[in-house]
DNA sequence: TTTT
DNA sequence: TTTT
């Protein structure tokens, strides 16, 4: 049967993206976002608001454009689909899931002054300019993720 | 600045929808869906799955419509919103949270053999005859998608 | 600046998809599709309906599968962009344009009793073998669209 | 059987929001959007782009605040729907149609300098400060989206 | 663990 | 009829 799963927001990053390689060389960008939500409470007759806190996970170019462009406070559109990370809680052994957001596309908007344009981020492979020069950091944690996108981390903070 | 948060979401209910009431009588039902990907590995050259589980919060006359007409195996379009419960673990203390989606619009599509037609569950007051038991027409719940711009109606869950 | 061009439509296609294919082989479908809304007119107490008839262009794989598996009153869910297509009236000479939809993603749902399972129509790839039989089918009926979706159509199975 | 209409642009208005009242006082917005998609032709290797122009109209409080904050080469998102207008054209007496977009929801984002933030606009409500002349509340139009199934409240325009 |  |  049919099957769909689209995800659109547009919020603001909690924090700077953290950008890892995979050891094929792909980017991998973490990202936290915080949407908010105001209303009007019949009920208590006032303004009120709620945030909800989404993790996001860019690939590749996207990954890249992240690291190089975003930091905490930007505001972004992402286009992706909801996944579910599950692992084994380490101090219970309980099998515990997250969802989470896999971006597809990444949209920088102009926020906290920085100006939204020029940046690129590109809808759909935009072509253009940036691409930072691959150089393959750190860990070899990212042996994690070797089979792409669909594969969860191990870098679950809770 | 801009915020946005838009979910839709195909996939199949994973239990009967449980239905319950507030205080004030409007209508709250949690659904289970499963929401399938599949997609071809070119690493390991072969078919590959992917199951997203999401937890579905609807409202009023959605939540009606879907302890009336919904159950395990059915098939439905959902569009709601990305919002995250909190809670404190009883066991740990600790602060828990998880995402999940509250649903402003639901559609039945045709699954598991019972027809998607006919039932109604419709959106923007699709659906004909269906009107269950209807206890408190009147809350924001009930009529949130009923009705649309260029009507000048008001709230009316018919 | 930012740019994003989204369309999620669920309808029913008024017409036999009609597959044809570029020199370089790529299939391509245009499939007419009619989305309904109905709501409660509280000005006339009634219930009231209006079609969208739109226009959708597939490409590739999913051409492929519409072609072969997609018939008038069929429902699908067709994600894609909005496209203008412009030309020049060859009878005014005045220049024309008509709003389409590029399909970048197609789900066959079950209606007219056809069953919706089954037949693939795979979201993002799926995999599979595509076939392209290349038939290239008849005629230039394609004039009869000049006007648009709307006009004289009588072709509409609802 | 299912139906589903989504629209969600971003873009730049292409010229001044055109606002008018109708008879019972509920406001009406025209707005010309242009979204842009760049893309890499590999064919010719080369950058290219592509203008989609698309008209939204704007109901109630939103169409006030368009009125209000919106100028040509704002750049905004619009949730809406696709609409099929159509009429009979005068001068050869044949039926003509055109898709357009009613929009449901709008975000102003920051664009040509002018900042995006502080103007409202607001999703469900946002809007803070700004509160355009609202000369008739009660109307469906206005309170469209104000109010969420979290909330018990009804038709609230703020 | 949080952003505006 | 067009915006960046």
């Amino acid at each position: 049967m049919a099957n769909y799963n689209k995800v659109i927001l547009v919020g603001n990053l909690t924090r700077d993206p953290e950008v890892r390689y995979t050891p094929s060389g792909t980017a991998v960008a973490e990202v936290g976002l915080a949407v908010n939500r105001t209303w009007f409470d019949r009920q208590s007759n006032e303004k009120k608001e709620e945030t909800t806190f989404v993790d996001v996970t860019l690939w590749g170019r996207q990954a890249e454009v992240a690291g190089e462009y975003l930091s905490r406070g930007r505001s972004v559109l992402i286009e992706g689909r909801l996944q579910l990370d599950t692992w084994e809680d380490r101090e219970t052994g309980k099998k515990r899931s997250k969802l989470k957001v896999v971006g597809e596309n990444m949209q920088m908007l102009g926020g906290r002054g920085e100006g939204g344009s020029g940046g690129g981020g590109g809808y759909r492979g935009g072509g253009g300019a940036s691409r930072p020069q691959q150089s393959q950091p750190q860990s070899s944690a990212d042996s994690f993720y070797d089979d792409g996108p669909s594969s969860g981390g191990d870098d679950v903070p809770f």
